[in-house]
DNA sequence: CGTGCACTTGATTGAAGTCAAGCGCTGTGG
DNA sequence: CCACAGCGCTTGACTTCAATCAAGTGCACG
């Protein structure tokens, strides 16, 4: 599954066999039960992960209260961006919400990387261009729309999302609150 | 003051004599007066712009009222992000609201550079990472926080921009309608 | 001058939040 | 094996924050 990730960024610049091989050395699997927290607020987040298989999510407290700000999904990369890139304690918990099993690499192994590979720097720039579009989308989203806009948005956009992931999740990662949710649903499905 | 980017930039990694030249030669420089449209809704965007002196706004219509998305001054890059990547129309405005002079780079011309010069790869990763943190943080702000902490930010974090930019463009930048920014304004000052 | 723009203020409305209760599962311990 | 505790979600009553509608002020500038 860590070669899917190989060819996909082949798509985007060649790996060289070094770089392949020093990318393989330096990422490690971990497989994480259901509801197992991998980053908490305090903490400094020193990996970027990859999801090869199940569900994650970030969430901040926000006055005691846990705000989501983002589900990761399979395929999908995880950084807490304030934290690693500023190499700093976060706010940010990072959980699994199903059994899952991720890739995760070092910021330093990732430095050095960047360094002897300069190619990486490729395949990592098109990477956080893309990771960019998807803040931007969000950012679209949240900005100037209604609580049935948004809801109505993901349920265009990732249906599947609101199989795996309990409402309350939702609700608040659309911003709004559960009761607001379940009264939208109740008037689009009526 | 296209050079202190090439300063700045050195500081992420030395750019070489040959990426320099190349850069410098690629590079348009445009005074453009107030109240110019450097990107309409319906044009694909083939620039990144960056800001030498001056300041200008994103925005876009949604129910035929403007939303400004972000505003731009001195240092800033600019890109439209959904256009500029994915190489079709997009729905963004930018206009400048003073007197501007930026610098801009043609699309191809970036791309030829990002092949020649591998290492501007690693300059632009950094600078989009930068650029992935500022959306974050927007996300961050915008999500569940009331209107008056959105203003307490700005006021906290750019008051300049108070300064520079008529209050409606602030309103609807920080998510609220003028009248309500006002009321805001009336009760912190008072 | 006077027209339009930037902003303020007041009255009212409306969308979403809060508080509170209840329903239907599932899982677990007595 | 049943009882009941807890979770996920729904529904109702009420409140609140911000939007909308509507004037009105001051000022720049053409």
């Amino acid at each position: 599954m860590l070669q899917d990730f190989i060819s996909y960024t082949s798509a985007i610049y060649p790996v060289s066999e070094g770089l392949q091989q020093d990318l393989l050395a330096r990422t490690e699997i971990l497989e994480l039960p259901r509801r197992t927290h991998v980053l908490r607020d305090g903490q400094r987040a020193d990996h970027v992960w990859m999801v090869l298989s199940g569900l994650l999510r970030a969430y901040y407290l926000k006055d005691g209260l846990e705000i989501c700000s983002s589900f990761m999904q399979e395929q999908h990369l995880i950084v807490s961006v304030n934290s690693f890139y500023n190499r700093q304690p976060g706010y940010e918990f990072i959980e699994t919400l199903e059994d899952t099993v991720v890739a995760r690499i070092h910021y330093d192994a990732l430095q050095e990387l960047y360094k002897k590979h300069l190619e990486f720097n490729y395949i990592v720039r098109v990477l956080t261009e893309r990771y960019t579009m998807l803040s931007e989308e969000r950012l679209f989203l949240l900005r100037k729309q209604t609580a049935e806009d948004r809801y109505l948005h993901l349920l265009n956009h990732d249906p599947e999302l609101l199989q795996r992931v309990p409402l309350k999740y939702i609700a608040s990662y659309l911003g709004m609150n559960l009761e607001t949710l379940s009264r939208i649903r109740k008037k689009i499905s009526g």
